[in-house]
DNA sequence: CATCATAGATAGTTCCACTATCTGATAGCG
DNA sequence: CGCTATCAGATAGTGGAACTATCTATGATG
């Protein structure tokens, strides 16, 4: 077993492939705790620091975030507060983009409001996730492709299955410590997961309808 | 009605709220055709580039991608060959991230290839959506959430749904002249819909089973 | 004891999406 | 006709983000 703990930054670096340089960064952002100084020019990384380095890497490379995100969702994974509807809701609070935006298309916004009317969601009109799917319909209007919202029923019905596979999981694998990172992880990389399995779904639908060869 | 063709581009900035220089951007950039000189310090604008326009600030703003890749994408759109598979697979494969990686994981590729199989899916496991996927699960490995790989085969499922609203809709609504344009919104802008709906069915989700008052 | 790695600080780099400025030239109005 | 606002096209500059490089001590290690 190569499960030596304390490791100097030097090996911390070749075990994650990250510049020594750029942890450095990652410590001065906030993202990455300091190595406990062994000496006033020596410093010895856990096994948890190297585990959250890969976290704060996959966040960046496969979820997309910035570097910022990225310091609000760890805040988020370290904070104290461990009630888990809580937990879950600030985890994912902190994951949507935010828009400046008060109300451009009121149309938008009634739609919304009736999607989770319809559906029987019990959500915040207000919620973050509802205001950037108002701006996403707005977007359709504003480009002429407004019909294309007549698929929200079927994305609803769809995010459904996803989110409760999501909380199956939460329920059956995820102990309370690492509930946040769980619930981080799965929501970043679910994400992508979920765009390229839509790909995936698309250019098979599309090859047996319009079929090629 | 205001459908007055031929603008300047002070108007089509007004219109749209796209400041003048950075209009003259997107041009340079490729991403918006010239305005049709009328003298050789006029030119004029016409519908055509205030739609085209708007389509540019919904895929930055609402889809997230880069000058580059809306150029890329809309090479697509401008592309001549109209058959709609190939178009719908041309348009899908640009939108999808890239990475430049070879031979992480070969457990990640498998369970992709398996994932495939098991769903009767007609795809080139070497489609770049496979690819993503393959760098989603093998993120989720070295995170040490390998077992989060569980909800794979519902996500699937969510997003088969999913495809086959697209593809109603593609075919109900869609002519063949703005074919490429519909899909490409459809694709990055019902990304961030769907994205915006299971955070709003998680939340839901989260507050039936853990509830909260 | 000589060399190497390290902490911590500061400064520099690259890329991206704009934004500003400048030079003529024309439009449109009175 | 003259005046001002607007424009095309070119070049240069800006600000933010994510690093990357350099420097100074200082301690680790063989």
């Amino acid at each position: 077993m190569k499960g030596e703990r304390a490791v100097r930054i030097g090996e911390l670096s070749r075990r994650t492939g990250v510049p020594v340089p750029t942890i450095k960064y990652y410590v001065r952002e906030g993202l990455l705790s300091a190595g406990e100084l062994t000496s006033p020019n020596q410093a010895s990384y856990s096994d948890a620091h190297e585990r959250r380095l890969r976290l704060i890497r996959a966040l960046l490379e496969v979820g997309g975030l910035s570097v910022a995100s990225i310091r609000d969702v760890l805040g988020a994974v370290d904070d104290p507060d461990r009630s888990v509807h809580k937990v879950l809701g600030e985890a994912t609070d902190r994951l949507v983009p935010r828009y400046a935006n008060g109300d451009e298309s009121p149309a938008a916004r009634e739609k919304v409001r009736e999607l989770i009317a319809r559906r029987g969601w019990r959500v915040d009109p207000a919620h973050p996730a509802a205001e950037a799917l108002t701006e996403a319909l707005a977007a359709l209007e504003r480009v002429g492709h407004g019909a294309f919202a007549g698929v929200l029923d079927d994305y609803a019905s769809a995010a459904e299955t996803v989110a409760r596979a999501d909380l199956a999981h939460v329920g059956r694998h995820i102990g309370l410590d690492d509930l946040v990172e769980g619930v981080v992880v799965g929501t970043v990389i679910g994400d992508a997961m979920l765009m390229a399995l839509r790909r995936l779904a698309q250019t098979d639908g599309s090859s047996r309808a319009y079929g090629e060869g």
